[in-house]
DNA sequence: TTATAAGCGAGACGGTACGTCTCGTCTTGGT
DNA sequence: ACCAAGACGAGACGTACCGTCTCGCTTATAA
């Protein structure tokens, strides 16, 4: 009975899926996730209920498109500038560096409510979290992969270090303030991260 | 006119407090956060709804609660049997030995769905987050606090470290992996992160 | 920004309808009108509680309606059969076999409580008081006007009578026994009223 | 078990009687029946709702108490001037002069939202219906047979009649249109009234 | 060039849970 | 013992959304 053909994306509406990211994005800001229902999306995008249900699988896959899709957007306007990590040789500068840009942008009202509800949602179900950490989350942690190896080749870093986790002493701190609102988030503590974890804590 | 006076405390029903944290953390167990209704609380408790608005502000705030009180009363049953952090003078091991535990904790079925749904509530309500960290995260944090300071005594430790952001750079790592599943978390990571940690990562 | 447009009537669920009608009808008889609770028409009836604050303003709205049609399934069904008041030229005759008719109705059990539950609704709710004397009252009470006016006109009422203020004299004193229950409602009450009000209590 | 003693009402608190009263009369009055709940009385008299349930059986009946003893005080006062029905000799004028006034009673607004609300759930249960019928429509009912009676005497009034039917036809009328509001309710109906209950309808 | 079938906007539907309100009972402490 | 106060179990209220299901209406192939 239950036939359940998927829908042809080939017919799909643009207009409809433009108008649904900016509908929800911008009641996520305007009055938080939790009271951004679909209804509410709908309504504002100009929308029926059902093309929402015919092309997502719940309200925070559409956020993580939509956040998405900016991301593409604004990468697009701003033509395509690489976002590269920079790399001045001073290992321990450029870290700082990055850090301190990424504790501004988690500092930044205008995307912390929409992080959070995704982060929190992908914290809960298992399938949007891989979504999430596969196509926003890795990209940037690729980076610093690869910033670490070159360091690693320049005999900067010790050659048993492996990046994948020597990233995740650098990264995971900031995260782990930001998420659980420990302590204040600031650049003191990004460079105390990156001095700490490139020397070590021990006595040498 | 909005009165809105606070119900009086010493009235209240032992009973029914007990009966509801009993019968959220099962629901959770059995159902899961996201189904664990208010209503289906009060049913299983065997209590009227008002009961449970009454005394708390949101469903987050029962399982909270209902969580802490089953770490007391744990603690209270075992005869309050040290908890401390052991300090057998050699800092890699004790900090291995945590670790380790930690991650098994993160890893039990049993403790996941509830603490994950607490979790990804308190980072979308700062209200709740913060009685979070205070009641549950902090006491534990502060054990590493003590135990690193001990080791900064004994020369283990190089002087200028701030044993509250060493201790990030030791358990962040884990609550990153944990929380955002990105890798899984095994004995081996923690033993990595405390030896990244301790030496670091840059070449002496 | 109150919208709260009215629901397009066309696509209405009749089966829905007729489902509420006999729900609610059903629940009077069974359990009287102060326990037949939204939440249990909307449960017998298999349908959501939204579907009937879509439509009906309250509780007493959903009975009046389910009366009024009953009454015209009734009518339907009999072929629209008479109905009519009787006229045999015996103005006496045909009103006492009107009367005690009504009188047999008011004491039928089965048509005893949801009426009352009606009436006594209707006088605290104008809105309601007037659809249910516009919809089920008068069109009884025209009857009266037309039977008295031929009788007028067949010269056995004297010319200055006000047939709707006559029929209030026939009709009003058998509601009023019935509806405050202070002496028996019976045919012998019935006759009396008839003969009291065609020939006055004054001596002649 | 369930011993269910009748409360000793010698040690009843005359205070919390008035003031529950005075508080059901200002509620009625200011904001309807259906929101004078038995919690607003009692907040209102500054009583516990305790004491109402354990004098009273019911909401209704806590009004139709306090509606009596409004009556017994505002005669009390008024040093008990009888109250009784005018017996100038000519029966239509003395029926006119009290129906008119009934009608003034029955439309003046500050008598109409409780006697309505007494009247509906009298109308509905039974019990209270006879109380109310007992304690505030018969007194008043039983001035008509008097009069009726003296006329009748005095040869005015047909020597069949009785007196308890005759007078339905002369007060029916009037409650029918002021419960069911068919028609407004004036002095000239009450003329008519009196009138055609007099000399009939038919032609002599 | 029409028909035909998809996606679409709209929104009614059967449901579930919400958070509030009131019910009538029960408990506590005060007089 | 009655009382004021109010917590309690119970459950209906009216609202908000859920996800599904028709409805007509474009709109773009395929006959």
């Amino acid at each position: 009975m239950a036939e359940n053909r998927p829908p042809d994306s080939s017919r799909r509406s643009e207009r409809s899926r433009r108008a649904i990211y900016d509908a929800a994005l911008g009641l996520v800001g305007e009055v938080g996730y939790g009271k951004t229902t679909i209804e509410a999306i709908a309504a504002r995008a100009g929308v029926g209920k059902q093309t929402i249900y015919r092309w997502w699988p719940s309200r925070a896959a559409v956020l993580l498109e939509a956040f998405i899709d900016l991301g593409n957007r604004a990468a697009q306007d701003a033509g395509e500038p690489a976002a590269g990590f920079p790399d001045t040789g001073d290992l321990a500068a450029d870290l700082k560096l990055v850090l301190r840009a990424t504790v501004d942008e988690l500092n930044d009202p205008a995307f912390e409510a929409p992080t959070r509800a995704l982060a929190a949602e992908g914290i809960v179900d298992p399938e949007l979290g891989a979504q999430f950490v596969r196509k926003l989350l890795d990209p940037s942690l690729q980076l610093y992969v690869t910033r670490l190896r070159a360091a690693q080749e320049a005999g900067q870093v010790r050659a048993g270090i492996d990046p994948r986790i020597a990233l995740e002493l650098l990264v995971a701190p900031l995260t782990h303030r930001w998420l659980l609102r420990t302590l204040p988030l600031t650049h003191a503590y990004a460079d105390a991260i990156v001095d700490y974890a490139l020397h070590g804590l021990a006595t040498p």
